[in-house]
DNA sequence: GAAGTAACCTACTCGTAGTAAGGTAATCGG
DNA sequence: CCGATTACCTTACTACGAGTAGGTTACTTC
């Protein structure tokens, strides 16, 4: 029911291994890593659980490997799109639009990648910190809201989404950075939501094309 | 070695609840969820394992407990930093700040959800992906540096960290919403990183005071 | 100081990661 | 065509840690 025809047959070991990521990583973004039990796996495979042992080692290096494997395809995609283009911002854009390209086409890796980072994928754990976010972006958007009021709400949405992934982040590099103050990463921070928005605010939109072209501001709020 | 003295004695509920909180954050940081056992956390806080489940109903109760926690006291920084204050800019900067200072001062409460997001901390899976942000870190910091040359090392340090994190926040928003492609959430992180740029390539730096008053381009990248 | 309650323990079950040791099918030299 | 080597695959275990049942000890209150 899970894969499709009830393969019993011998199968070369390259071959095994790639459906066992495959399936592995259909699990593992299902019910979690912790919650995933390689006998599971094992019997989605159609295969004994001393085999996925005998191939990837443990269950983290199952995990690790089907991370591995999507951080080459996510590589390849960014790769070519920026190859060869010279000017560095269409090669930025361009490096951007594969990555949320690559998010959106391969969904499943992609939030193995987001997810089970944080092992609890689903659980109760997750949600709590991703409350702390959620609760971060509502405060950030609400402040950018009375700042940039003409803006249509899903470009605030981005924005907010933007502002605490980046802070978020940085406050990773700051930790252990010496020698930046809380306020020196603030600026940081500051400098790109704040003048990168000034183009919305001072112009309203005559100088900056709307990221839409039309999309009257369109609430996007619930999960 | 862990705690201070072998207390021994009873302890009201809420007083050994936070003792419990504050030891399970320390393991949990120490050795990650996955990793870390209930026996352990019992005994380095001098109780038995039935205690710790009375309390909190689970081990992920115990880390959604510790998670709360932290976030508590997030928000009463952040809260506290931010009010009152009318102004956005002044308001938003206030509160990075203190987003910052919390992150630095309760390193352990944030690793924890910086990290147990994860639960994987510590672990081969935990560096994997780590390893693709450090990579499109290292790529973005590339293009930027072609870009804004004169900017000083740390700065597009900073800077890259901030677009791999509003990327990464973003592709989660990116792929829940309806009626966005690729192009436009790559345009909304153009617009923050080359517009939040542009100050300081157009004007080197006389418009933009610097961040760092002096700091001449200390590099950081090691871990 | 008896009764009640809140903190605490010992001693278990059960599920799952990981392993030992052996079976079966393809391939290859003769 | 046939034994032998190799590689895919299995059953049947061990070990360990999450979670629990039920009893014990120390404080409190009248």
């Amino acid at each position: 029911m899970t894969t499709s025809a009830p393969r019993k047959k011998r199968m070369p070991r390259a071959e095994r291994e790639q459906q066992m990521l495959t399936i592995a990583e259909e699990v593992f973004v299902e019910q979690g890593f912790v919650a995933s039990s390689m006998d599971d796996i094992a019997a989605r495979v159609g295969v004994s659980k001393p085999m996925i042992y005998e191939y990837f080692g443990s269950k983290e290096g199952l995990l690790v490997a089907c991370i591995r494997r999507a951080k080459a395809e996510l590589f390849d995609c960014v790769a070519n799109a920026a190859a060869g283009i010279t000017d560095p911002e269409m090669a930025l854009r361009s490096g951007f639009t594969a990555f949320f390209r690559y998010a959106d086409e391969h969904r499943l890796s992609w939030q193995l990648v987001l997810n089970n980072e944080g092992a609890l994928a689903g659980s109760a754990a997750a949600e709590a910190i991703e409350e702390i976010r959620t609760e971060q972006t509502t405060l950030d958007r609400a402040l950018l809201e009375t700042f940039v009021p003409h803006v249509p709400g899903q470009t605030l949405d981005a924005i907010a989404e933007i502002i605490v992934g980046a802070c978020e982040r940085l406050s990773r590099w700051y930790v252990r950075t010496e020698g930046v103050t809380a306020e020196d990463a603030a600026e940081y921070v500051m400098r790109l939501a704040w003048y990168g928005l000034r183009p919305l605010v001072a112009s309203s939109d005559e100088n900056v094309e709307p990221v839409q072209g039309s999309h009257p501001a369109q609430e996007n709020n619930g999960a």
